[in-house]
RNA sequence: CGCGGGGUGGAGCAGCCUGGUAGCUCGUUGGGCUCAUAACCCAAAGGUCGCAGGUUCAAAUCCUGCCCCCGCAACCA
């Protein structure tokens, strides 16, 4: 039998859900859905990466334990899974026992092929992104690239895997293999990576406690990404006594094995994971799938805009079916697509109510009104018929190249055909002329709810729960559809349909925009409520305060920095003093119109470098609005430059 | 030469790999139907496919150069 085998990444649990997270688990969902309606035997894995010293840090701050913290997200998670009808198989941990066994066997078998070394690494060092920066990476203040918080030198042993070893081996299975990464252009990014050459990576910490020790070496712990991408085959039984699952569904001759993820992501799976399964002599998955990204209206949602986008509020209002459609539909995958309230609301009232819930009611209404059950007989020879032939083989090629919006436009289009066969054949016109026993009346309505159950059969990768209703309208079970569900004529006869309330009844969407009071976009929630905080502790005496020594000064002149796009170096007049300072007003102020104002400047404060521009002090300005738009404090004339601010 | 994405009717997008009459949704206009969630069906208007070269019998699609927009990073001292 055909196995079919598919992960989501596994999701850092210093972060709550988002609409990024909730994508990568619905197309991987709807993907495994559809290989099992089309015979597979599939088996669909996500789960969380938990360690790490941020995880440490972020629990250590509220005074809880690590797998404390972790606990909570995962909760939330397996919350949204409920909500989000998405039917995973296992659910991985890697604070897991199983987890730990499995790193530790593939660990011992790149071990034993010699592909470890020990060696002195150094070199500056962010405890944020627990890595080290070369020396060029870093600015004069040697503040992290990331973080922009300063990094110390550090000089630690730790273990390297001979990355390097397999550039070759790498490129000769992407030559192989050309659809080892999908879509194809990500490809090309990845060979022309490696093709770059590839360094040893390192793959301990000794700085970070919370993680699994790595073994022979006390004291250390597996760094990230050694960790984090063996779940994939952790969660199988790897490294157990019983690992049916993993020969099953990983290392087996017909197996498929494929990866879905963010393209921000793709290097450490179309490389460092294939690389440590060349190491080890383990089958690489055979095929990894690159998503790209939501923006909202045009910018990459971000905790630090505060533009996330959380279901929670659409799902109440919209059923989280209407969530998984519009995100299947609406990105073209691997290309980065935007997210709207308007686009949500259009796709929901064009796709979701006009099209296909009316279409559902109009026929079932039909039947119902006629029979007060389906049709007696399903008619097997008719236009329907012939365009859904079609649309399954549209439906189901495009569904095999993760193409959902086409696979959901080929719906779409059958859809109409209905509809547009409803409107030709004028079955109430039938039943007024010719009565309710009508062979005819039965023949065009069977055509159309046997049309409609298949659209439901077809929907059942992206709409679970509307296709089960849609099912139960027309007397079925409302289960998961089976393979043989795809077939024409499997429509139930003479059985009796009750009253169904509107699937996705439409809404306004100009109130529902105004009403607002749900709004699509949150601010970001802290991820565990903050440790108590006395409001009290962030007051300082007037000691510290006067350890900043404010001036007044006049602008010189106001240049912009080449290059760069928000900083403008300034010339200021400290009463005497002159002194260069970088600004990052430049977007909010042209040069000419700074020289000669007034401003009010940090005198002491330590030199820097920005953008290789050397800035002696700070001007003052309020930070206005979400995004903090600079705007300068402002004196009157009369006052001299240098004077003291107190 | 930092990395990446994009420029296609009014709006949002697909098509580009594997050249061959430019497609979808929304919106607009006119008509039809009345079974249905003011829904559905038919028709129409609307595009020099960013610009300029090149390859070709043929270019939105392949090649070269340029312009513009966006995201990330490098810069909010």
């Amino acid at each position: 039998m055909r196995t079919f085998y598919a992960t989501t990444p596994i999701y850092y649990v210093n972060d709550l859900p988002h609409i990024g997270h909730i994508y990568s688990t619905v197309v991987t969902d709807a993907v495994t859905r559809f290989h099992r309606l089309m015979g597979a035997k599939t088996r669909f894995l996500t789960g969380t990466d938990e360690h790490g010293q941020n995880i440490e840090k972020a629990a250590a701050a509220q005074g809880i334990t690590p797998i404390a913290l972790a606990d909570r997200v995962v909760e939330r998670y397996r919350a949204l899974y409920e909500t989000f009808s998405i039917r995973n198989d296992d659910f991985i941990r890697t604070t897991e026992p199983r987890h730990r066994r499995g790193v530790e066997a593939l660990i011992a078998r790149i071990d034993a092929a010699g592909d470890f070394y020990t060696a002195k690494h150094e070199g500056w060092y962010c405890s944020s992104c627990e890595a080290f920066y070369t020396e060029k990476e870093l600015d004069s203040e040697k503040a992290c690239p990331v973080h922009g918080r300063p990094t110390v030198w550090e000089s630690e042993e730790n273990v390297f895997f001979r990355l390097s070893k397999y550039a070759l081996p790498l490129l000769a299975h992407y030559e192989r293999d050309p659809g080892f990464v999908r879509p194809e252009s990500r490809l090309a990014e990845v060979v022309s990576f490696v093709r770059g050459g590839l360094n040893d990576l390192s793959v301990s910490r000794s700085k970070v406690q919370w993680g699994i020790p790595f073994p022979g070496h006390p004291g250390h712990v597996v760094y990230v990404w050694l960790d984090a991408l063996a779940n994939y085959i952790t969660a199988l039984g790897f490294g157990a006594p019983q690992d049916a699952l993993y020969r099953e569904f990983w290392d087996h001759a017909g197996a498929q094995r494929e990866h879905f993820i963010g393209k921000d992501i793709l290097r450490f799976h179309a490389v460092y994971w294939p690389a440590f399964l060349l190491s080890a002599g383990l089958p690489l998955p055979t095929r990894v799938w690159a998503h790209g990204w939501w923006l909202r209206d045009a910018k990459k949602v971000s905790k630090s805009v505060g533009n996330i986008v959380r279901p929670d509020a659409l799902v109440a209002d919209f059923g989280a079916d209407a969530l998984r459609y519009f995100l299947l539909r609406e990105m073209a995958f691997g290309q980065d697509a935007n997210f709207s309230d308007e686009a949500f609301l259009t796709r929901f009232n064009a796709d979701l109510a006009n099209d296909l819930g009316n279409t559902v009611s109009r026929v079932a209404a039909l039947c119902r009104q006629s029979f007060g059950a389906t049709p007696n007989a399903v008619s097997p020879d008719n236009e329907v018929r012939t365009a859904y032939t079609a649309a399954r083989e549209e439906w189901r090629a495009a569904l095999a190249e993760c193409q959902f919006n086409r696979a959901l436009e080929a719906i779409w289009k059958f859809l109409a055909v209905i509809n547009g066969y409803v409107v030709a054949q004028e079955p109430w016109k039938i039943r007024k002329e010719e009565g309710t026993a009508s062979a005819r009346l039965h023949g065009v309505l069977s055509a159309a709810a046997e049309g409609v159950r298949l659209c439901a059969v077809m929907l059942s990768p992206f709409t679970p729960a509307a296709t089960r209703t849609i099912l139960a309208t027309f007397g079925l079970p409302a289960a998961d559809p089976s393979p043989e569900d795809l077939e024409w004529g499997r429509l139930p006869l003479s059985q009796p349909m009750p009253e169904a309330p509107a699937l996705f009844p439409r809404v306004d969407a100009n109130i529902y925009l105004q009403r607002k009071d749900t709004p699509m976009t949150e601010p970001v929630p802290e991820a565990t409520p903050p440790a108590a905080s006395a409001p009290a502790d962030d007051r300082i005496g007037i000691e510290d305060f006067q350890k900043v020594r404010l001036k007044t000064a006049k602008i010189l002149s106001a240049e912009r920095v080449p290059k760069s796009t928000k900083l403008m170096t300034l010339q200021v007049d400290l009463g005497g003093e002159r002194r260069q300072i970088v600004a990052g007003i430049a977007l909010q102020y042209a040069p000419e119109a700074l020289v000669g104002r007034n401003v009010v400047v940090v005198a002491n404060l330590k030199p820097a470098k920005l953008m290789g521009v050397e800035s002696d002090g700070m001007v003052l300005a309020a930070a206005v609005g979400e995004a903090g738009e600079p705007v300068l404090l402002d004196l009157p004339e009369h006052v001299p430059p240098g004077s003291k601010v107190k």
